[in-house]
DNA sequence: GCGACAG
DNA sequence: ATCTTGTCGC
């Protein structure tokens, strides 16, 4: 079996063309999903964390964990059709649905517009927002990393997104709508669930989960 | 042609 | 992404 990245590539400009980029999910917002996927056996095999959070207590509600082989090699600009699977398992277990959903990546800040976070909300037909913490497309302007300061990622005349110092002396997250989600709003609500870290809580703790931290730790143990 | 390139 | 200790800076 080859990779056909002629097709995927068409593939991909064809979903962009569903991806909203409106606000379109309750206004009330209770809970809040983030998601993360790491990766096993040198990479054979591939893991998926999704949390449901409250909000804004940002409690933790619900978790799952799904591990499926990995099916597709890591190429920049296809990551979402080698780390989906494994989401779309976790994602079945979960039974809060949250009303909207962080997703570890870029949503439309995408050469073709369909990051994971979009192409994941395009196949769970969810609000999604992608918070990635490297930038792959776009360009923008150097800030002083001081928390609160945010710049467009433009690209091509276009804003794909924002550029946002979300801690003090850390590097800036790339934050940009994945589907439903208007860009003002994405960043918006980043804002509203961060608490003092550097990554926004829904996506902080899919990151411990995904990768067995401290703050996951110590959560197993308390419970 | 060369470098850049989410996880 | 992952393999990994200590270390520097806020």
């Amino acid at each position: 079996m080859s990779i056909n990245l002629e097709q995927l590539m068409q593939t991909q400009q064809a979903l962009a063309k569903q991806v909203k980029c409106d606000d379109d999910f309750n206004a009330s917002i209770n809970y809040v999903g983030g998601t993360d996927v790491g990766f096993e056996d040198n990479g054979k095999i591939t893991r998926a964390a999704i949390v449901i959070l409250r909000y804004p207590t940002f409690e933790v509600v619900e978790y799952h964990i799904a591990r499926v082989e990995t099916g597709f090699p890591y190429i920049p600009g296809y990551l979402s059709f080698r780390e989906y699977p494994a989401l779309l398992a976790a994602w079945q277990q979960v039974t809060q649905k949250p009303d909207l959903l962080f997703v570890d990546g870029q949503g439309v800040a995408h050469p073709r517009r369909l990051g994971i976070a979009s192409h994941l909300g395009l196949l769970l037909d969810m609000p999604t927002i992608g918070v990635a913490k490297k930038r792959l497309c776009g360009q923008y302007e150097i800030l002083p990393k001081q928390a609160g300061n945010v710049t467009p990622l433009q690209d091509k005349q276009e804003q794909i997104g924002w550029v946002l110092c979300s801690k003090n002396n850390c590097n800036p997250l790339f934050i940009s709508t994945g589907h439903r989600v208007s860009q003002d709003s994405a960043l918006n609500w980043v804002n509203l669930c961060l608490r003092g870290y550097r990554l926004p809580e829904p996506t902080r703790w899919a990151d411990a989960i995904a990768s067995n931290k401290p703050l996951f730790k110590k959560f197993i143990y308390a419970e």
